[in-house]
DNA sequence: CTGTTAGCGCTTTCAA
DNA sequence: TTGAAAGCGCTAACAG
């Protein structure tokens, strides 16, 4: 009897090996296995045998220091654990994947330090493309993506850097919101920001401010409440706010964390939702449990929707295209945003 | 005047470059950058800077030639999308990260083509090591996992395959709703399972029916249902429980999804929870939302909460270890889980 | 402390 | 249709 495995003790089988085995030149070998170029079908059949024999898998490294390409994505987000980023990673993973890219997914927990660790990591990585999800970029960053690969820009755009744009239509939202309070008889209406940090609250708070004007209603200075109830400021400006003479009848919280924070925090205070004030949300993160509590008792916080796996397929598909041909003129696209109506908006006080 | 930049249109600069720039060996070069070997203090940062200067940029595909290393993780997780895995991808991003590695996420969707794909591909991309959350494994999968990378599972370990493990405490979890609806006066609960493909409300059935026993509870056939209320075995099944002429008092649903469509189906045929039945969920998904309306007004769902940040950082540190040394003992870790109650139970109708 | 040399596994001209 | 040869950018003996 012949010992039939006497290879050095496992070593991954190479084109080399192959090539070998079957008395060919690693380049057929190469060519048979990768589709590209002429090789006798016969012999193609052989190479493809054996190496399915052997176990032979391709090293996308190797191949990747010879092409300069890696069939690598990555994507930067602020932070996983927010639900409404899932979506969009989905609708990204959904279309690259497809593609043959693989992704790497990377925390930057609104942090630009963080955020120019990642990217210069992505950048060593030799990623055929970046997805930057709500990132408001540092200029370190924006140095390091200076002559790097294609980007594209989700939710938040620099102005520096030119790159494909796909977001949400926050004015369309702000206004729905906005109109909805003011159809049920709401003037005085304040807003609730997130952490300072936050792009898309301060993006937010710029729509705030210009569908109020459009209404005709005054904002007094008291009414835009910077920071979230975690903070102090936050806290301490949604006391003021209650402390007015004329106190607001309803608030427009930067995002859903805000408005339950400020549920939370109004309650505390003595005060119900929606019959002494209303409050709403925005992203509408927590819809599959509201649906399932509104079966139970009518419950859930109005928000404003947005096609979130939308955005992420529209990035990727925007990347894909990008990376195909770098010269193409930067795009730019503005989904719409739709009105969810549920029970923690109500008729103005008076 | 002369002419400053004249490199070939922006090829991104070697080794060699800096080397030559600088007059001396790549070696050298190589060592001062990686900090490697001895390099004199003076050349070490005339390297440096030129290096700086010149903007160069490892290349750790190249890096990764040469060593067989690349510094890059794969995590295979169900769907993204699903409010337990994010958490518990942070877990393992925050140690993984922090030790120079960056993160292949994929998502599977409970789809063993996919699933086996993606190793596939991740093994091409020769990650140094795979976690495997809530996966269950295929045939093929396993095969290709054989003579793989280091993996750590989280929540679901194959059997045939060598890994170390790291899961939530299920059994607990199961007794600690159970008595709590025992303690309520419930005996004829009922237990929901999830889709087919879901290991983890496999497993939780399994834990219902050990812990039932110990009660002393019986458990009729029409007790289990199989497949959520979104298949048609879960409609016709949950349409047969409140068909018998005992219907059960209690619901114990496999995870929180489930117990929310649970809920809308009980409300559709004109039942209260917990007034005519109670429903339980598991995992605890919709903490902040129920945290935020808790306050507005007693709403929420009773469900178990397990340390989801905890098992990831768990099961990173597991695969850091094990890639440092493979041929450590496997280890098993079994962390313990929280009963949360809220609204959706109460005392047994009758 | 530094340079020479060899090569990781693959792709890609170019010639045959 | 195939092979020879060069090289992607880096590391790691080894010798000096």
């Amino acid at each position: 009897m012949s010992r039939q495995n006497d290879n050095p003790p496992s070593r991954r089988p190479t084109i080399n090996d192959i090539a070998e085995k079957c008395g060919l030149s690693r380049a057929t070998v190469a060519r048979a296995l990768s589709g590209k170029g002429y090789v006798k079908p016969q012999r193609k059949a052989l190479i493809h045998e054996t190496a399915a024999g052997m176990g032979y898998r391709i090293s996308t490294i190797a191949r990747a220091l010879r092409t300069q390409k890696t069939a690598t994505v990555g994507v930067l987000i602020a932070d996983i654990t927010n639900p409404i980023f899932p979506e969009i990673v989905k609708g990204i993973d959904e279309v690259l994947t497809a593609a043959g890219n693989t992704l790497f997914l990377c925390n930057t927990d609104e942090n630009q330090q963080k955020q120019q660790n990642i990217v210069r990591s992505l950048l060593e990585r030799q990623v055929d493309g970046l997805i930057l999800v709500s990132q408001s970029i540092s200029e370190e960053t924006l140095a390091l993506l200076q002559d790097g690969p294609p980007c594209v820009f989700v939710n938040r755009q620099p102005e520096q850097l030119p790159g494909d744009y796909i977001g949400p239509d926050n004015d369309q939202g702000v206004r729905q919101l906005l109109e909805h309070l003011y159809g049920l008889g709401h003037r005085r209406i304040a807003y609730m920001g997130g952490p300072q940090t936050s792009s898309t609250a301060r993006e937010r708070q710029r729509c705030f401010q210009r569908e109020m004007q459009r209404l005709g209603c005054k904002i007094p200075p008291t009414f835009i409440i910077e920071g979230s109830y975690h903070s102090d400021s936050g806290r301490s400006g949604a006391a003021a706010l209650l402390a007015c003479d004329l106190p607001p009848t309803a608030i427009l919280a930067a995002n859903d964390f805000v408005a339950l924070d400020t549920i939370a925090f109004l309650h505390q205070r003595g005060m119900r939702v929606p019959e002494d004030i209303s409050v709403t949300g925005f992203d509408d993160t927590f819809k599959p449990a509201f649906d399932g509590l509104n079966a139970l008792r009518n419950q859930g916080l109005t928000s404003i929707d947005q096609p979130k796996r939308e955005l992420g397929r529209l990035a990727g598909e925007a990347l894909l295209k990008r990376i195909a041909n770098p010269l193409l003129p930067v795009s730019e696209k503005i989904l719409p945003t739709t009105l969810k109506v549920r029970e923690t908006t109500g008729p103005a006080k008076k």
